[in-house]
DNA sequence: GTCTATATTTGGATAGAC
DNA sequence: GTCTATCCAAATATAGAC
């Protein structure tokens, strides 16, 4: 009898199709805006015609969802690989920097992921744990620096959306917020270690 | 010779046709999201056909454009309208309370004039100006608080929008975030306080 | 798996009668 | 000012040949 083949050819091509037909995705979106995707338009950047898309995606959703479980998983692997001096405001520091930067890095993608946007999509519950594990492993950290109040890690997260907001809507390209956070975050340490110091919590 | 009557009664008219078809395009945008605005709907939901929008309105952008004036108007007036008690701290609180609740109030208003999501669409510069009135205000409060530096200001409206995104996006008709808008606000004051008082900044 | 052809819907916008 | 009729373009998606 014919063994399994321990590879399976045809299916490492069709899977860098689709990651190819996404990285085109990636390009549509972030030169014409998140919400400007067109099937067609996609399809004529890797040479296709726009059904031969349905081969590897359900429907425009379908690609979306993609994108958004990829965004989510590069942001995971950043947040893994961030390197922790435990100094611990210099790495809620980092780990803010790093938000930041990911976000302000492509607008389109932090549409994505962070803001409610696209008429009638949401994110399959498969992509959306990715982004889950991600904001577990800042919560992890959090906790770590002793802040295991729910509310620091919603306050940080604000802060950090602020930040990154305010930057891609008034100032996109430049710096005006991001060169903020140090100081938003020393902000934020003295305030909570103060607190905990204390030991009262309005 | 005929005299100029001193009421236009054909312009009343327009202008209040001009209002009702602002009124139902902010009723679709905030049930259907802010891109799904479609002058076919549009039309239906005021008693037209489509092509009559054209009478009022230049092109879909122009709608988008007045929707811009209308809600930045709304808010400078809510700005304007706000108390002011002279103390520091409150005056802060209950102005970044009135934004974020601004916002989450209307999360396609917020949509529009706080975030760049539609494709090819800015507004004009008069309604853009109206914004600018806005933030202009809340500048001068800061001032007064003695608040002078340019990034004090950013750093306070990235809080304010950071509240607003993470409540609009991930806890839709709920306190989570808004709730912290007292506490973040305080944290900021002190902050800067402490700042001043010591005379440097980094 | 990719194509052509097409269905179907929808979009914004214009022309011209009334 | 509003309508009908229409244009033109674009959208997502499906059917079926190859």
């Amino acid at each position: 009898m014919l063994g399994t083949p321990s590879r399976d050819r045809r299916a490492e091509r069709r899977e860098a199709t689709r990651d190819e037909i996404l990285e085109a995705a990636w390009e549509q979106v972030r030169t014409e805006g998140l919400g400007a995707l067109s099937l067609r338009d996609l399809a004529r950047r890797v040479g296709m015609q726009a059904p031969s898309l349905y081969s590897y995606f359900d429907s425009k959703h379908a690609i979306y969802d993609a994108m958004f479980a990829q965004g989510a998983q590069e942001f995971l692997e950043l947040e893994r690989a961030l390197p922790v001096t435990g100094n611990e405001l210099r790495d809620l520091q980092s780990g803010t920097r790093l938000f930041v930067t990911f976000c302000t890095a492509d607008p389109a993608r932090y549409q994505l992921l962070f803001q409610r946007t696209i008429p009638g999509f949401e994110p399959s519950p498969e992509s959306y744990a990715i982004s889950v594990e991600a904001l577990q492993i800042v919560r992890d950290r959090l906790n770590e620096a002793g802040l295991t109040d729910p509310r620091d890690l919603d306050l940080l997260t604000a802060i950090g959306a602020g930040l990154s907001a305010q930057q891609v809507s008034n100032d996109p390209g430049g710096d005006r917020w991001t060169r903020l956070v140090d100081e938003a975050i020393e902000m934020f340490f003295e305030h909570v270690s103060e607190r905990n110091r204390k030991g009262t919590r309005k």
